[in-house]
DNA sequence: GAAAAAAAATCCATGGAGCGAAACGAAAAT
DNA sequence: ATTTTCGTTTCGCTCCATGGATTTTTTTTC
């Protein structure tokens, strides 16, 4: 699955997210150098990519393009449990003023799935859609300590012992604490949504810097962290009914593949 | 630039497209059937898919994964526009209660960029990143009416006589009108926004089924939209400072290559 | 619960698709 | 005017992607 891909998918994958950590028009020769690839073959990707209208070439430069923002677009409504979080993850933001992030837990993966920024100009960043770490984490931690044991086992890297120790504090609080473990100066607290079935979807986060988040404030932030995270999962409840794991759901889903077939596209693309 | 393209990446582009149309998990059989491919061809790009995180597996049934969202949102923060509207289209949304768009303009290319629904549950349906139509919606009409002689030229195809025909009363109201030419039932408006340097971004629209736009409802709602999209026309200056048509800015851009290049990489990634 | 059917995953010989060094022309930089 | 840099094009070689066939796994049917 690593090395059996395809080498000029990869390649454009890596032109692509080259140009998503830029954030800014590259030119072939620059790009070339950053991907450490003969220009020519770079040349030639990105007007594959042109052609799918997913970067566009402004004048010579080369920046990301529209269909980026199709795919997201689907990728979100797909999974619902987005768009579902949004409402709580405002109220959170406009109550605490700092930034708050959703995460998305998916066998064994996490990754920041959105984000809501403080209106402060010193905040935390992030990359949504990119990785995070499950044991540096507040978030990664609130979920860790409830995931059940057969969940434990999907993990890529083994649980270090100091972030196990941590979980029964995670649990009886309802919320784990990041005092500047993670990065000096940044302080978290996060906590764990879970769907109907009690499958473990994601988690919740407020980031801020010490000066404005200080730990006699953790009870309360915390607090609120925890009850955004369980009106999000009361809300993921409605969205993915009560089932045995997701075994149902899938049948479900492939007896709706025929009539969705016949039904023919959108008019508008392509 | 559409038959010199790398065949296994608009393969892939192809796949990638249909699962954001679908928006629900698809087994291998049934993709292949849809994009035209051999079963074997389309595992395997979408092997290399999961391996960039473009793609997820989930028991079988594949559907796009968080790379997606990492995409987006640089092509989101890279445009800037999108960012400096928002505040500007959650205004008009609340005021109107109806569905909003962002579209971009670019080089004779017109899309969606943005949206904020109305809170009814009858309301229009679009697809962000999607292509739309310049000739059709109000909003493309609003933009058109305004292109100099030069941007014309950058049109793919010609400008149909009847929508030329339009252009002194849509400059003369500030904004273009959709009464069911495009949808029955569907009315829209929509005004064009430009930066600093008159350069055109785009274009705002409300859009509302007839019941609850009435004919009488245009003008107000035209003024609304035409205001909104003088904000955000004014926000852009800041954004995109005034200059001879972006040739300073490129400069600026090639003056900051070296430095970031040597800066290294962010350390959560890959 | 066994048999049948369908789908996913794997294998492999083959041809052409993708490759990249080099050359070219255009545009900046000096 | 000269040099450097960059984007674009060419072209012959090679190895990579291809897809038909096979095996394995899952689902359906009886």
């Amino acid at each position: 699955m690593e090395n059996g891909a395809i080498r000029v998918v990869s390649r454009a994958f890596s032109i692509l997210v080259h140009l998503a950590q830029e954030r800014r028009p590259l030119g072939i020769s620059e790009i070339a150098e950053s991907v450490a690839l003969p220009k020519a073959t770079v040349y030639r990707i990105l007007d594959s990519l042109v052609g799918e209208r997913a970067v566009m070439n402004r004048g010579g430069e080369y920046e990301l393009g529209p269909v980026c923002l199709m795919l997201a677009d689907a990728y979100r409504s797909q999974t619902g449990f987005a768009e579902a979080a949004r409402p709580h993850l405002r109220a959170l933001r406009d109550e605490t003023k700092e930034t708050v992030h959703l995460f998305a837990y998916e066998r064994g993966e996490f990754y920041y799935l959105d984000k809501l920024e403080s209106p402060y100009q010193v905040r935390m960043h992030s990359r949504i859609g990119a990785k995070a770490s499950l044991f540096r984490l507040s978030a990664g931690r609130a979920l860790l300590a409830r995931l059940s044991p057969d969940e434990m086992k999907e993990l890529p890297e083994p649980l270090p012992g100091e972030v196990a120790s941590e979980f029964p504090e995670i649990l009886s609080r309802g919320f784990a604490v990041d005092d500047e473990q993670n990065e000096r100066g940044l302080r978290c607290v996060g906590a764990a949504v879970f769907d109907g079935s009690g499958r473990p979807l994601g988690a919740v986060s407020v980031s801020a810097p010490v000066y404005r988040f200080s730990s006699e404030m953790v009870d309360s932030y915390g607090l609120l962290v925890k009850r955004t995270a369980e009106a999000i999962s009361k809300s993921a409840e409605t969205l993915f009914p009560r089932a045995g794991g997701g075994e149902r759901l899938r049948a479900e889903r492939a007896g709706k593949m025929k009539e969705r077939i016949s039904s023919g596209g959108a008019p508008d693309e392509r």
